[in-house]
Formats: structure tokens, C-alpha cells, sequence
DNA sequence: GCAAAAACAGCAAAAACTTGCAAGATTTCG
DNA sequence: CGAAATCTTGCAAGTTTTTGCTGTTTTTGC
């Protein structure tokens, strides 16, 4: 068997189940554990998987749909809502989708600034509410009780009638081959309707979930215009995604 | 099973109900009291809680509504919180309008009380969203900047596809010659499709406010099925109201 | 102020990690 | 083709991390 294919394997499954246990992959793979130990940390080094004791995780694992008081996370946050502001000017009708990323989006929004709003998200539109100049439509539907996020056909329905100028999204999980993927099926459905709703997609998302897959994908790469993260635009790890016809902010 | 594992599941169940025992996290997780305090001690280094004795909590976490300072009046709205807790059983399915006391039978709802509740407030809706057996169905619309409440055709137009078991208005003004009424017309417009949508409607209120009139009229008494204050059912303030069929709490 | 619960510190066993090394496989290049 | 160089893989010895247990100190509730 090929190192290639290993590593592979490996990564598969680290998408798969977001862990992996050393011992596990040593059984499946019928090399030793020290083999599987340096493919490991080869692709930990190449950012592909993050190394834990004892096995290995996938890079959206350890992240939250609450602020998590991380303030080195949230620092990343704050540089990526200021930039996404900046992409917004008055009059506009825009949608967002809720995280803690569009949670700092919602609060940076100028006081001046003249909006329109639909969101299925309590915080984002709580955050929004604060702001006397922006008109907050929410879009009812079933609540989730972790997310605080509407989802169902309500919610899809809704978004069918509306064509709106651009379209915010957060906590996505980013991949240059599988596009934009979530956890959450119902989630997905919104999303995807979201996109539909919108002249142009916007994704904000922490470099940390780059190069991250979870179990449902929302879309294609081809279907993002703009992709905001707190990295310079020349960074390398943003290679991958230079095929596509982005804006990076 | 990983650290990682461990301390995200500690993280989950912070977020998710605000505190957490170290008993409970070490008899879930089947490792020893030390270990899961170990863990803890380093997610509270991390900031990404808080320790304290004997669990922890999720510091970020404080209440939504903005106490009104007043002791006297919230006591009163505790009172009839309960009292109105009291008139709800398992799987029923019933609306919610907005207001502080609202709010408080939001949050007093039982642990264990399987219900299905439609509201047009955000402030309700995230309060009951902390009850795990409670599914929350917001009814979207244009959000009002103060109330944080829905209004509009959509919130009317989803009212009238509806047919519960109850109906709680919270925050009305009431007298028994003009009825109930308030003093914003969308308003208005919202909690009568609520009294249409449901077989019965219940109304909250301090007796501060009874016999107080706004200028817009949301129904007559008759439309009134309960009454709940924080007064003796053989108070004489309500005796005006004993013309009508109602069942005061 | 007292008893119970919780936190802490130190210790030891087990699991996991690192490093160096050698045998076998693969590639390079004359 | 074939020998040297390189890479890969597994093994063993030594080190570090993790984890549960013990006894002691601190905190809490009555």
C-alpha cells in the first residue's frame, strides 16, 4: 500500500467522523502504529488535520456555534466582520445567516448605514434591532435550540419570493473540492435557498476552517462571489481556491 | 475516547445549559472526578469557561431582558407567571404574544413539559428555546425596534393558518367597558389574529393595569376566556370584570 | 464551628510519543 | 544494468503525557 493512499484513508476518515484514534488506523491499514503516527503528523504539518494525543481531529471539531470566549478566535472574527461591512452601502437588501462571525457583522454595522434585512437567526437579529436605520425582517420558522437559527419549509418558502441584493453567510466549513459543507441538514436547505435568494454570495469564515468538510454540502465553490477571511490575500493557504472566481477580501 | 472529545463535550453542555457538575460530567463521561476537573481547569485557562466550585459555567451568559428595576412589579409578574404555568399541560400546542411577564412564564415553563409554542417575540422565543421539550415556532415578520416583535401581513397571514389549544397575551391594557387595548396599531393587528387562531385566550396582566385604556382596540372582554393576575380571585378591584365569563386565576 | 463536599498536590502505572537505527524497497544516474 | 543514494517502514529504548488514586487542605452549608 502507497503512503498516498494512507494519507488519504486517513483523511477520509477524519471527515468522515471529525476523529480518528492511532490504534484504529493501525489496525485498518495493517502497518505499524509508528507508520501511521509520522502520516499523521505529515498532514498535521500540512494543515490537513490537527494531531491530538492519541489520534487526530478534523479543524472545524473544536469550534462553536456560541462565542466561546476565545479571544484569539474572536479577534479573527471582529478583522473579518470590518471587512465585510465595508462591502455594504445604503439602501441595500441583504440576507444573513447567523454564527458568531455574522453576530460581529450585525454589531459593526454603521449607525448611519440604511438596510434591509431578512435573517433566520435570533442573535443576528437581535444584534440587528440596535440599529435604528436597518429594517430587520425575520424569517419564521422552526426554531433550532442550539443554533437559535429558523429552518423548514417556512422558512425555504419565504426565501423563494425574494430576490435580494447579496447574501451573508457564516460557520461555513470551506473546501476548494467539496465547496461549502455544514453539519446540519435542515440547516442546509436554508442556506441553499439563501443562495438562490441572492444576486451575490458572500462567505465569511475563520481561516481555521478552511480546508474543513463536514457530512452536507450547501454548494460549489462556483457558487460563492466573494470569500472574506481574516488572511491576507496573497497567503498561500488561500491557493487552493484561487481557481474560482472570487473576490478575496 | 480523545481529550478533545472530553473538553468539547464539557464545552457542548456549558453552552448548553449555562453550568455544569463535575459529578455529572465524570459520571457521563466515565472518568474519574480528577480528570474532568483537570480538563476543566485548562478550558478555564483557555478562557473558554468559567471554573467554579464544584462545576462550571459559561461566562457570556446573562439575561436577555433588561430588568426593569422594579422589585414590587416583577415579584407581581413572577406571581402571575406561575399562576398561568399552572393552566398548561403536555402537548398542547399554544401562542405566545410578547411582554415581561410573557417572558417570566417563559422561563418558568417546567423542565419536563412537552409543549409546542408559536410567538412573534424574540425575547420570548430565546427563553424558551433553554427548554429542551419545548418546540418554538417564531412567526416571522418586520420586527418592531422596540418591542423586538414581529408584525405585518406575514405574521397575520401564518396566524391564520392556525388552530391551537391557547392563546397568552401578555403586557394589555384592560377595562371592562373598553376591553383590551393597546397603543400600536400593527400591534394590534397581530393579537387579534392570535385570539382568532386560538380556541381560547388567556390574558396576563398586573393589576396596575387593569381599568387603563389605550387608544386602540385590540377585543372585547367577551373574546376573553381566563384572566390571570397577581390578585385574590375575590379581590373587589376585578369585580368589574365578573360580568363576564371568565375564569379569574 | 463542624461535618461534608470539593479542590489540590504528589505519586505511580499505563498509554502515547520521540528518537535512533537497521532492513528492505525505490529511485537516480553513470 | 547495477551500485549508490534516498526513502519507507518497523522495532526498541528512553521520555513525556495522561489518568486514577491517596492523603491533605480548602470551601461550603448548616
Amino acid at each position: 500500500m502507497l503512503k498516498e493512499e494512507r494519507q488519504k484513508y486517513i483523511l477520509d476518515q477524519v471527515h468522515l467522523h471529525h476523529r480518528v484514534l492511532l490504534n484504529d488506523l493501525s489496525d485498518a491499514l495493517n502497518v505499524s502504529i509508528d507508520t501511521v503516527r509520522r502520516d499523521v503528523k505529515e498532514l498535521d504539518q500540512e494543515k490537513k488535520l490537527k494531531k491530538v494525543h492519541g489520534g487526530a481531529t478534523s479543524f472545524g471539531f473544536m469550534t462553536f456555534t456560541k462565542d466561546d470566549g476565545n479571544i484569539y478566535l474572536k479577534s479573527k472574527k471582529i478583522s473579518i466582520a470590518e471587512k465585510t461591512v465595508s462591502l455594504l452601502s445604503d439602501g441595500q437588501v441583504i440576507l444573513m445567516s447567523g454564527g458568531t462571525t455574522n453576530m460581529e457583522v450585525a454589531k459593526l454595522i454603521p449607525k448611519k448605514l440604511v438596510l434591509t434585512v431578512f435573517t433566520p437567526s435570533l442573535h443576528v437579529a437581535m444584534a440587528l434591532l440596535e440599529h435604528e436605520n436597518v429594517e430587520v425582517i425575520f424569517l419564521g420558522g422552526k426554531l433550532l435550540h442550539d443554533a437559535k437559527f429558523a429552518v423548514g419549509g417556512t422558512v425555504v418558502n419565504a426565501l423563494s419570493q425574494l430576490r435580494v441584493d447579496m447574501c451573508i453567510l457564516g460557520t461555513g466549513y470551506l473546501d476548494a473540492k467539496f465547496g461549502l459543507t455544514e453539519f446540519d441538514w435542515e440547516v442546509i436547505q436554508v442556506k441553499q435557498a439563501m443562495i438562490r435568494a441572492a444576486k451575490k454570495t458572500v462567505i465569511l469564515t475563520v481561516s481555521d476552517k478552511l480546508h474543513s468538510v463536514q457530512k452536507y454540502k450547501t454548494c460549489d465553490m462556483t457558487a460563492v462571489h466573494t470569500l472574506v477571511t481574516e488572511l491576507d490575500p496573497s497567503d498561500p493557504l488561500l491557493d487552493t481556491f484561487r481557481p474560482f472566481e472570487l473576490v478575496l477580501v
